[in-house]
DNA sequence: GCCAACGTTGGC
DNA sequence: GCCAACGTTGGC
């Protein structure tokens, strides 16, 4: 069974557009344990994922990819001159872990962050709780459909 | 092992 | 551009 996901990227570094042009890409730069986590132990091939942008304005959910490549070594962490680069992660023993997703839909409408947090249905997810900074977390099937309704409704 | 200082994230 | 929240680092 799949689960569900929604992960932040700032559209100046990689946005929905550039995911929709590149069909995959590999979700690397993820220096955080918590997020490491998911992506390295739970994260499923034919999960689907939120694509949230953050950092802009508005900051927004704003469509859907799928998880194609289960969780393998960022090996932007080995290289010197990536601005990812971690000495402490070798590639014997890699500290960080990345998945590749691809484009499975641009949302007609972006669903904004003031709209998820007026939804009382998704009121439980971390993203609209107060000073998180997760850049990767897990989503319910509920709050993933209700992000999809939203995304289609008209204003 | 505690905790202050520091750096980063990310909304506003 | 500001700054609150949070994770990480490093001195002790």
């Amino acid at each position: 069974m799949a689960n569900y996901w929604l992960m932040k990227s700032e559209p100046s570094v990689y946005s929905i557009d550039d995911l929709k042009k590149d069909k995959k890409t590999y979700w690397d730069g993820v220096r955080n344990y918590q997020a490491r986590n998911f992506m390295r132990d739970q994260m499923k091939k034919g999960d689907k994922v939120i694509f949230y942008h953050s950092n802009t304005e508005p900051p927004a959910a704003v469509g859907i990819c799928e998880v194609v490549k289960e969780g393998y070594p960022d090996f932007t962490a080995f290289d010197p001159e990536d601005p990812h680069y971690d000495p402490k992660s070798k590639s014997d023993k890699p500290t960080w872990y990345m998945v590749d997703v691809k484009f499975v839909e641009k949302f007609e409408r972006p669903v904004t962050l003031a709209e998820m947090k007026a939804n009382p249905k998704l009121a439980n997810m971390k993203l609209v709780q107060r000073g998180n900074r997760l850049s990767v977390m897990p989503v319910t099937k509920k709050e993933f459909d209700e992000i999809v309704r939203m995304s289609k409704k008209k204003n």
